[in-house]
DNA sequence: CTTCTAACA
DNA sequence: TGTTAGGA
């Protein structure tokens, strides 16, 4: 398929697609028209990457991992195992920050929680909201 | 009409 | 990333 279908099927702009690429995350073949010609495998690919970037994995280390993942099997393929450190590290990484935003959405419901609707008497603070807030 | 590369009021 | 120019 061409870069516009796998745009209209993945949600990703094709701008994005073309930047992945070049960031070494997809190769596509090339037809003689010099059209990018992807596989079907290219959907769950993008699906992959766009999971492992918003998680926070730098694309060079993406990069060395999709070719490790060929299958539907787990575990990395043979030849791959060097990366195991690295994947740790991402892994503890997100732990420690979903621990982070853990404690934020306690602080939040602690706050929320304690504080009674329709506060007869706000507490002090002249300013302007700095947003519209929305009324419904 | 679709895609390509390169570049940025 | 979006957008756009200039081509194929």
């Amino acid at each position: 398929m061409r870069i516009g279908e796998l745009a209209r099927r993945t949600g990703i702009s094709e701008r994005a697609l073309r930047y992945y690429e070049e960031q070494g995350l997809l190769r596509p073949a090339r037809r003689p028209s010099g059209y990018r010609d992807y596989d079907e495998g290219a959907v769950d690919t993008v699906r992959d990457i766009r999971t492992l970037l918003a998680a926070g994995l730098p694309t060079a280390l993406i990069a060395e991992l999709l070719p490790c993942m060929v299958n539907g099997t787990a575990g990395l393929a043979p030849g791959c195992p060097e990366l195991v450190p690295y994947l740790e590290k991402e892994r503890d990484r997100i732990s420690a920050a979903i621990d982070d935003l853990a404690r934020t959405r306690s602080l939040l419901n602690a706050i929320i929680a304690a504080t009674p609707p329709e506060n007869p008497n706000p507490p002090v603070c002249d300013r302007e909201p700095a947003v519209e807030l929305a009324t419904r």
